[in-house]
DNA sequence: AATGTTTGATTTAACGATTAACCATCGTGA
DNA sequence: TCACGATGGTTAATCGTTAAATCAAACATT
């Protein structure tokens, strides 16, 4: 391995002269400095990180501490960090808590113990992260938020709810995983509040909800609104087996967009988070808090994106023929098998 | 922070002493290591990792290069990896090819730049990853066997493929996703070895070949077997989009056991990969190599676990009622809805 | 001509942990 | 009593990089 006192004796120079001229910041010739870059990249020199840490004090390493990878919205939230890491010259270690609350304290500690320069955590559910004294930022859970980053579910929520509303849609299930998760309820906040006052909505959950969602529609439902894809999947298939087809007999949304979304028939509406801004804020924040810098202006929520596709219709009336602002352009799918 | 220094003035020893102390390896009175321990415990002591790096030149990181982590099976493996490190004390710093060949060579530089002692890759379908002076293992892809560590598709495949034929089938559509995929050849080998030399099978690709499907159970085809989870659900939507009712009509199997496996109605009959398995094994190859040891025995592919679930039933016959050798205790469900 | 100032490079000391080499001290066997 | 081997510890060098302090010319200023 190439270090700096190789290439400085090859040279007959001193090793700060090599550091500087690479780092371009003490004073050197223009005309050695050239010499030192070239003999440098002949030798494929390499600085060695190690070092650079113990000096420095910055690893330029972020650790990351996830719930529960197998959630399929998380591995898009990574994928997204480490290219905006990449991008800041950042380096991204990976943490898995488990869902445990122990275990997460525990991969936070392992972190700083490797040195990383900061932290970016999607806490599990309702925990809040311990105070550390290492740089943080936490994504996708309003707790403090000068120093989070998240989707803005409530306005997701409300899209879609004033989506339905449009469509017509009076009488709305919503379809929730577990209670305890904040972001779920504050995503069926939003969709009550974009349904608008005349809506009457009713909330259930996980597999019991599932079961009861047949029952809800022979009672007037006319619409199931998922707080997740996976969710509205499995609604789908209570549904149809029921004899219940969507979105003839009723209507069906999601939320996050997951691959699973366009593999479905029909193909499901739902919402996108805008995982690369996300990504790029929870970054910048946490650059500068690293930095050193007085917090910035606390981050909004960032913006989610309506995907409209083919599970939503308008509600079937009684009586019969409807005429609609027309959000889809395909036939009428109420006759359709 | 507390250094080795700052514990060994507040003691009034060494700071070789400390050092031994608190790692076993000189010779130091048991009494005084006891009292070193505890003001080391007291003081909240972490070794830094960056010195320790930069004398050792071992960092105790391990870098991971996945094509996309939005494959859903991907994260399972990070999770399984991260698992795994962290009980060898080991961290894991990711890196996003991004399915790109040239990324995937720029992610390697980016990863031994920062100093990893180690390699884990899933290279992006058949490219073959470059031969670097860094210790690396492979996933996934059947390359070098040596450094290879991979599920036993082709079993994987066979295993579904005698069940299926054990059920009746024979005449058999496969499903892929691409033709590029040695993986994806693999597993349909495995389905057709499986089936048996009587049964008949055709293999169709992509979107086009989901299309196609109805037309061939039109034909005669009673099973369809994707190469995917995923690929399965769209199978799923085309059918049942043709009136065609799984497993009444058709059988459908898929492969990976993903989450959505049971979200769908009916449930995935699939095949899981042991990924804990294969996460051990990789990281036991890799420290293997790390510590420059002979290569051993080169590891033979991880066999898969057969998931039996609803989306399988014995063949529809043009003769009605249908004796079997009960595989599921369902209700036969070809006359269902 | 004596005194600054700029320019280009060198010394030197650190960062924190590890480890080979060295040095006391004490007990033991010859 | 003397040399010897344990035992318990210290010194000092080192890993590769950085940065402050220093130094020696060359050049400009009065």
């Amino acid at each position: 391995m190439a270090s700096l006192k190789q290439i400085a004796s090859d040279l007959g120079v001193s090793t700060a002269t090599v550091s500087n001229a690479l780092s371009g910041k003490g004073r050197v010739s223009e005309e050695l400095a050239e010499k030192i870059r070239d003999h440098a990249s002949r030798l494929g020199y390499r600085p060695s990180s190690a070092a650079r840490a113990l000096k420095t004090g910055q690893s330029g390493i972020l650790g990351l501490v996830m719930p529960d990878l197998t959630n399929p919205l998380f591995p898009r939230i990574a994928q997204n960090l480490s290219i905006a890491a990449e991008a800041r010259g950042l380096g991204i270690l990976i943490a898995d808590s488990r869902g445990d609350a122990a275990r997460q304290d525990e991969a936070l500690a392992q972190l700083v113990g490797r040195g990383v320069d900061g932290i970016i955590i999607v806490p599990r559910l309702g925990t809040a992260p311990p105070q550390m004294d290492v740089p943080m930022v936490v994504i996708n859970t309003a707790s403090d938020p000068r120093n989070t980053v998240a989707a803005d579910h409530r306005g997701g929520g409300r899209q879609l709810g004033a989506h339905l509303g449009e469509l017509g849609h009076r009488n709305v299930v919503l379809l929730g995983g577990n209670r305890a998760s904040e972001v779920q309820q504050d995503r069926m906040r939003g969709m009550t509040e974009g349904l608008g006052p005349e809506a009457h909505t009713c909330a259930v959950w996980g597999e019991e909800g599932m079961s009861a969602l047949p029952g809800l529609v022979a009672e007037g439902a006319t619409c199931v609104m998922a707080t997740s894809d996976l969710l509205a999947l499995g609604a789908h298939s209570h549904l149809s087996r029921a004899g219940l087809s969507v979105p003839g007999d009723v209507s069906l949304t999601g939320f996050d967009d997951l691959p699973l979304a366009t593999a479905m028939h029909p193909e499901l509406t739902t919402i996108a988070q805008d995982v690369e801004a996300i990504a790029d804020q929870a970054l910048d924040v946490l650059t500068l808090r690293i930095a050193g810098r007085p917090d910035p202006a606390p981050v909004s929520a960032i913006p989610m994106r309506l995907v409209l596709r083919q599970s939503t219709w308008p509600p079937r009336r009684r009586d019969l023929s409807v005429t609609l602002s027309s959000h889809h352009s395909e036939t009428d799918p109420t006759g359709a098998k």
